[in-house]
DNA sequence: ACACGCATATTGTCATATGATATGATTTTT
DNA sequence: AAAAATCATATCATATGACAATATGCGTGT
């Protein structure tokens, strides 16, 4: 499979490495659960040999999987695949990785329901410390989402820019940090249908994304925090239609 | 400084290894600023002789830093300490570090915004999903809130098991995910003012807390979001109280 | 001035050996 | 016979020394 510049935007992974690909390959195999959660995974060795790498490099790629929560070495033990609530789930390789697996559509709704929480509380606080350059700045990238020209991808990267700069200008630095999650979302979103598709589509998400700005720039909270409150209704709500159109997963 | 119960429980730090002892004392020179951003950090033969540990336990405490997005590294030209809005927050550890350095009033506020973000949302799925084992089980540990014998270190215990339990029974992984951010709140608030302090504190913590649960076990989204909305105000104005009590930051 | 290539420094990878630790079987003691 | 202590063993943890890959920047030649 090809890679995209959205997919390779949002993955970041460098693949040039081998300890990346060791990380990469373990860690899709433990989201996917071909190593079950609480299973004690194979030993160093063993790994080291299926993988053709050497030890340090398995091991180095363990303590990667082990600092986002995935695994937890034991002496004499193994080491066991931790359950799943205590993966960092804003981890944004984990997140990637989920979607290797193929889009799952609860998966998605319950990143809908963190933006819905997240995003509007981003844009009410943005109402209240946006500078007026970042206020200028969310728009251009609002408006910029107006482009006919634009196709699938492009609309995605865009969009992305967009919800980022806003959680930016809300000036707190956790609202920036799940970034990671919206690039999933948008990715995931985006692989499923497009409002790029027809230029109403395009125009209309526009249209929803300008009036957040305003409502900021107007220092309206409650109004910034219900226009972001649309436009994610929306995200979510093409997400449920595409799914009913076409049921069965779509391979990541 | 000697840790009690709550602050291993909250750190989790396996000081044994020195593996976690070299990820510990980078992980904090980076988050203090020791090391600051955009610079080089020495190379790995330098950093293994100064903390005296051979390069294989340093590189792989350097890939733990790296999967939490501290740092960067690059062949010939060094590992560069990354732009703080692509650290990880909702990482444990990163959190615990934070802390480390002192408590500083405005990283408690961030918190208290995201957690005003998410737990009302938490609450209201949990009164949508919640089973009624649940119900139940928030139920004791809210009641459990107000045994007059607890010292503040017992209270942030429950409290923090209390939050967890509505997280879980939002049915949201996600949401799960966020109780490392609960911790940190919860330690930071305890460290400066308890309300076990006095007796009333308790009682009236324990009555809000129980409200909750009234509101999800009646199944009232929007009750379950307001009464969880009064619990985090009410932190958040301790917060406030005490930072103004004491200006000065309290070493970490 | 420009392009090319090489020296160099740093991370990346490898192979092997030894230490630490927890499990389960075995032996000893009561 | 039961309980406690001991030992063998398997696994992760750490150490060491070497080589490979890579990117920078200088220097050389055109």
């Amino acid at each position: 499979m090809k890679k995209g510049p959205l997919e390779t935007l949002i993955t970041g992974v460098d693949t040039r490495t081998s300890h990346s690909q060791v990380v990469d390959v373990l860690g899709r195999a433990i989201i996917s659960g071909e190593f079950p959660v609480g299973t004690i995974l194979p030993g160093d060795q063993e790994l080291a040999m299926r993988f053709k790498v050497s030890r340090t490099v398995l091991r180095e790629a363990m303590k990667t999987l082990a600092a986002k929560g995935l695994i937890v070495p034991r002496a004499r033990i193994g080491t066991r695949v931790t359950a799943r609530n205590q993966w960092n789930l804003f981890d944004s390789d984990i997140l990637t990785w989920h979607f290797h697996n193929g889009i799952d559509e609860d998966f998605l709704t319950h990143i809908s329901e963190v933006r819905m929480a997240f995003e509007p509380h981003a844009a009410a606080l943005a109402a209240i410390h946006a500078t007026e350059a970042e206020i200028s700045h969310m728009m251009r990238l609002a408006v910029a989402m107006g482009d006919p020209a634009h196709t699938p991808e492009s609309l995605a990267v865009a969009d992305l820019r967009f919800h980022l700069a806003v959680a930016e200008a809300s000036a707190n630095p956790f609202m920036r940090s799940v970034g990671s999650l919206i690039e999933a979302a948008l990715v995931g979103i985006f692989k499923l249908s497009s409002p790029a598709a027809d230029r109403e589509g395009i125009e209309d998400v526009s249209r929803n994304h300008i009036r957040i700005v305003e409502q900021i720039s107007r220092r309206d909270e409650a109004g910034a925090r219900a226009a972001m409150e649309v436009v994610i209704r929306v995200g979510r709500a093409r997400v449920r239609v595409a799914m009913d159109d076409a049921p069965e997963t779509v391979a990541g």
